[in-house]
RNA sequence: GGCGCGGUUGCCAAGUGGUAAGGCCGAGGUCUGCAAAACCUCUAUGCGUCGGUUCGAUUCCGACCCGCGCCUCCA
């Protein structure tokens, strides 16, 4: 079964395949800047490429894949952040990498075979070099102040992806935010390679390209510079949100094909933004949501998940708390058929599943392949076929209230007492006890031979 | 203003030129001392509005209404 996805740049559906002579299929997906928790937004995207990861492996094996996810641990945003809070620029990183990367094992995505960041000193120099050679070549040039930007005009091809030659600039907002850099760049469209040094940048400054002053990278190239240095010249997939289709990977292609002379990517994809009561997540709207949040409410990530994939990936996404309520009960009803399930049966009758997410990632239609197969019941579906579809989503279905082992313990003396009167027949007790664990906000559900307590859902 | 996306049952959400998957919620039932879980059954003559094409449109075309995103460093 080919593994179609739509490709922003032909934007058309095209099978995905690898094209180096090894026939290792080399997937660059933009990564978050670490500065704070990422939030759930956020994490569509990464789960939505977490699943393209999966399908690729499932397709070309799992050495056949290389994927790379950056992390930008230098910018605006991190290095404000370390400023107000009187810290070491690597100091914030490495805490908000290890909580991004925490947030990312609980929501069960797989890990990258490399994440590089932008500040390590082997991809910093990379991206020197890249900027020296863009210099050379006349496709960048030096500002006044040290800073080095790249002349759009140079390339020829730029606004492919983003048709921005067919765009006008709105008179008002935009050209107040061009306005700022005005003075050092040539032309409005051009874009930061690298920024000079200012006082706000504090101790954060590294050597610069010949002849500019010493600073840090522009955002867009760390990006070209690490796929080239891990993946290559071309690779064959390049994904991100689609907030980063204009400018971030317009200005990607135009410095690495001007730089390498060969094709960036030979497919882009951009999944859709996460929307939250109608709009886009953002801290003005506090609308904002973090997995701690949402697990302090007493949800499953794995639920989380489940509801971040639900909707189609290149379709807006509008999430609700509800729709976590919605997630753990779809969770538990895979959960109790993956238990009656048994070796016996043929795997094609998953194929309808395999069928939706290898026609560009059709996850709603894959799960409502799934359930149509749950509802008819166990027989001649083999377990096996049904985990690797499970596997092939990252869900993990666990039955209901099994996380819940950790009553306290008056609650767990409670519910032995009650435990106990239960098998003596003791059914007023038993009840007033149910009583006892309910006013503690437990809940205490009987099973053939044992008991589980869960939290009481409010 | 430019580019792009969307409006499907109470909520979420697929999909198709021949009359609408699936999940949640809800209703009824089986089971259970009770409660839960599990399982079974039911739940859109209708897919933003108005026209057009067609034997037939939710699906194609046009207009309009509404919502959302991007338009220089936001996944």
């Amino acid at each position: 079964m080919a593994l179609r996805l739509y490709d922003s740049m032909t934007r058309e559906l095209r099978v995905l395949s690898p094209s180096h002579a090894d026939g290792v299929f080399r997937f660059y997906n933009c990564g978050p800047t670490v500065y704070a928790p990422a939030h759930i937004g956020n994490f569509r995207t990464f789960l939505i490429n977490d699943v393209v990861r999966r399908l690729l492996e499932l397709q070309f094996g799992p050495a056949k894949v290389k994927h790379v996810r950056n992390l930008t641990d230098v910018d605006d945003k991190t290095i404000k952040r370390a400023r107000d809070e009187g810290r070491p620029l690597a100091d914030v990183t490495r805490q908000w990498t290890e909580k991004f990367h925490a947030d990312c094992a609980a929501l069960n995505c797989l890990v990258p075979h490399d994440e590089p960041r932008a500040t390590d000193p082997r991809h910093l120099r990379g991206q020197v070099d890249m900027i020296d050679v863009l210099l050379r070549k006349g496709n960048a040039y030096r500002a006044p102040d040290g800073s080095v930007y790249f002349k759009v005009s140079s390339f020829p091809g730029y606004g492919a992806l983003s048709r921005v030659k067919e765009r006008e600039l709105q008179p008002g907002d935009a050209l107040k935010a061009l306005a700022a850099d005005a003075d050092e760049k040539e032309d409005g469209s051009d874009f930061a390679l690298w920024k000079a040094w200012k006082p706000d940048d504090g101790d954060n400054q590294w050597p610069g390209p010949e002849g500019a002053a010493p600073g840090r990278p522009g955002w867009h190239i760390e990006c070209s510079a690490m796929s080239k240095a891990i993946l290559g010249e071309t690779i064959d997939l390049h994904t991100g949100g689609v907030d980063l289709l204009f400018p971030h990977h317009e200005n990607e292609i135009a410095q690495s094909e001007c730089c390498n002379g060969q094709q960036l990517s030979r497919h882009w994809y951009h999944s859709e933004h996460l929307l939250v009561d109608g709009k886009k997540m953002s801290k003005s709207l506090g609308n904002l949501y973090t997995l701690d949040e949402l697990t302090a409410k007493g949800v499953s990530p794995m639920a989380v998940r489940y509801a971040l994939l639900a909707g189609h990936p290149r379709k807006q996404l509008n999430f609700s708390l509800d729709s976590l309520h919605a997630a753990e009960s779809a969770m538990a009803k895979l959960h109790a058929y993956g238990q009656s399930l048994s070796t016996d049966g043929d795997a094609v009758a998953l194929d309808p599943v395999r069928a939706a997410l290898h026609d560009d990632l059709n996850i709603p239609a894959a799960l409502g392949a799934l359930f149509t197969l749950v509802n008819r019941g166990p027989q001649g579906v083999p377990k096996a076929a049904f985990d690797e579809v499970l596997w092939t989503l990252g869900l993990k279905p666990t039955a209901p209230g099994a996380a819940a082992a950790t009553a306290p313990a008056p609650v767990v003396a409670l519910a032995e007492q009650r435990w106990t009167a239960k098998q003596a027949r003791d059914f007023k007790a038993a009840d007033t006890l149910r009583g006892e664990l309910a006013a503690a906000g437990w809940s205490m559900l009987d099973g053939k031979d044992g008991y589980k307590l869960e939290p009481l859902k409010k």
